[in-house]
DNA sequence: TATGAATGAGATTTCATTCAT
DNA sequence: CATGAATGAAATCTCATTCAT
């Protein structure tokens, strides 16, 4: 029991090393298995191929931000659609109502450091490859709801589409930047909390375009 | 001649086909010969190897961008050297000035759309892979040449490397994310101006930090 | 586990008749895989590549010849460094004391016959392709000491360094040219005998010079 | 016609040094031609293929050594069957006598030196590669001849073939060694006539076998 | 004389995966 | 639970040679 645990554990870190030194493709299942001191037949016995091993490696700390990600901006929309004032729009944008999100995703992100580098950087040739492109998509629907609220307000408004992906994609692109640029988790808060500041500051005048 | 000419060309379409639709390592050069109707013996007569194939497709635009950008912030520094009163950097942050540069390297981008996108998403395992990168390292410097300058006129103010870095990114990625999701040139042009915009308003903020 | 060892050792024999055909650079691993009756991929589980396989034949035989020569000359120059009186190295070169460590060789190259054949005559393009050299340069010595100790009993006599190589040279080789002519072991040892006889006859008039 | 003789010249040299590089098989006839500055074409004109090539360079100065050698040995032959007193084989057998063909081909072989190198140590693979063998069985037919002579004249002798063969061998070889360790003529001919007397010295004793 | 394009067969090596044991 | 053998297809690259021009 304990030794089947070690084998699984043993490939696992194994995997580990070598997908984050070559990526997924170029990882190589023999050096794998050589490394974790068995046989390639007794990789198989735990999994079922090799993106089977990768996903056994990052589903877990992928799911849990996807669902954190779900149920912050399912609520986040609950909320938007209770505006009236655009007063309320002005208060959404101030930052320290978001910090309590950006903090605790920060902090998924940097407890589950290698993983998350895992599917940033090394899924190429998984179903990993388009994670973060998933999660840009989730986020773009809230920025898109804001702007269009926002757009309401503002007459003579429309809300560039293409804006609001780009916003979402910075915003999504600066929490990956912090994690493969700065391995300190307090340094990293610092700088989420200033690229916060800086897209609440600027979004709406980017994402709202006058009429002609 | 012509036919010399016919050949390789073939060769080189087949090639960009072939590694726009599966990038460079897992592109296969069998495949490229065969839909350019030649032999894989006929590839090595004109290229040395895999890499220089994509070269040959790739090599020139990149000069070009990498030229322009080393003699437009050559220039830059000189202006910079000059600045003295706190309203000359102001001026430099008028987004006016910005439009030339900008717009000139736009046109290139679109004017060798299928290269760029290579460059860009599919040179993986050659040389260019980390293009962008020193694109980014080169614009950098003057990032953080204005910045330092600014510092001098807000005392009780100092540069952040890591802002600094993060904002010449997306600076740059801006280019990217507009070149790989609008095919329109002119709405290419647009988006630009917009994101300059953005990026100047906010920038400054966002590299000083008030010392504690 | 029999038919484990059949395969392996099938490969090792159709590489060992492969090789002996058309040499170690000529030698095709298809061919070898094909006339041992598996796919090339089987001959990358046993080894890991054309030289280690290479090795694999002959690596172990000419291991035994290294230590023995090793063994031997160690031994040589211990007797040599208390030599005093010229009738030392008379006896010395007495035929008899040979007879041991020459028929001993004798007997592993003849043990090992195919393999010596292969180091010696295919062999290039490996590791093993300057063995002949390495086991005369370690022959060598032995000559150039004894040499210096017979100069050393004749006044107005140098060595010549050439002609010690010379000598050594062919000591050598004439084992590589008996093993190459002579099938029967028997008759190998006669002509071992009748040629050592013939080089300890002459070598100190060879590799002594006068002084001009 | 300058031109046409500079083309084919630099082809030549090219070759020289690409063989002497790499060997005949390891050879590339492209390196060859893009250091002659020409293309693969221009080679086949002058140049039936890679073997032709070779022999272009080798061939002459091959000729020159095997018809001095033919010559040389005919004229020994005529010698010896005149032989009848015992004496007359030790005066065949005094070094003096030998001076002058040993001479005359040493010379030839430095005047051709990078010639015969090529021969020697890179031709495997064509149809010079057993070059050094033909001489050898050409020499050998003296050498019997006289070791018949000899044991005519010694009653219960007889002669041992392999001996004979293995002293033409090392008579030869010893000519190969020198050329391919000493690179100044005056010094081989020292070497030559060292060697030569190291033979004559010993070779009857070595040849002829007394019967049981 | 010489070019330059093209052939076509060959080489070694890598790899994820399967399966009987 | 794990071994270790084996598959089979694919990969890039090299080369001497040919031939129309």
């Amino acid at each position: 029991m304990k030794e089947e645990r070690e084998t699984k554990k043993r490939l696992l870190d194994s995997a580990k090393a070598e997908f984050m030194d070559k990526g997924f493709e170029k990882a190589s299942l023999r050096t794998i298995c050589k490394n974790a001191g068995v046989t390639t037949g007794a990789l198989y016995f735990f999994f079922n191929n090799k993106e089977d091993l990768f996903a056994a490696i990052v589903e877990e700390p992928y799911k849990i931000v996807l669902q954190m990600s779900l149920e912050h901006f399912d609520g986040h929309e609950i909320i938007f659609s209770s505006f009236s004032a655009p007063s309320d729009i002005e208060a959404a944008c101030n930052p320290e109502e978001h910090n309590d999100f950006e903090y605790k995703l920060t902090h998924i992100l940097y407890q589950y450091y290698d993983e998350f580098l895992l599917i940033i950087e090394k899924s190429q040739g998984t179903r990993f490859e388009n994670c973060v492109d998933t999660i840009v998509e989730l986020t773009e629907k809230s920025y898109i709801f804001m702007a269009q609220k926002a757009a309401e307000i503002r007459p003579g408004c429309r809300v560039s589409k293409y804006m609001c992906h780009w916003i979402t994609h910075i915003s999504i692109d600066a929490f990956i930047h912090i994690l493969t640029h700065v391995s300190d988790e307090n340094m990293a808060l610092k700088y989420v909390k200033k690229v916060i500041d800086f897209i609440l500051n600027g979004w709406i005048d980017l994402v709202l375009i006058e009429e002609e």
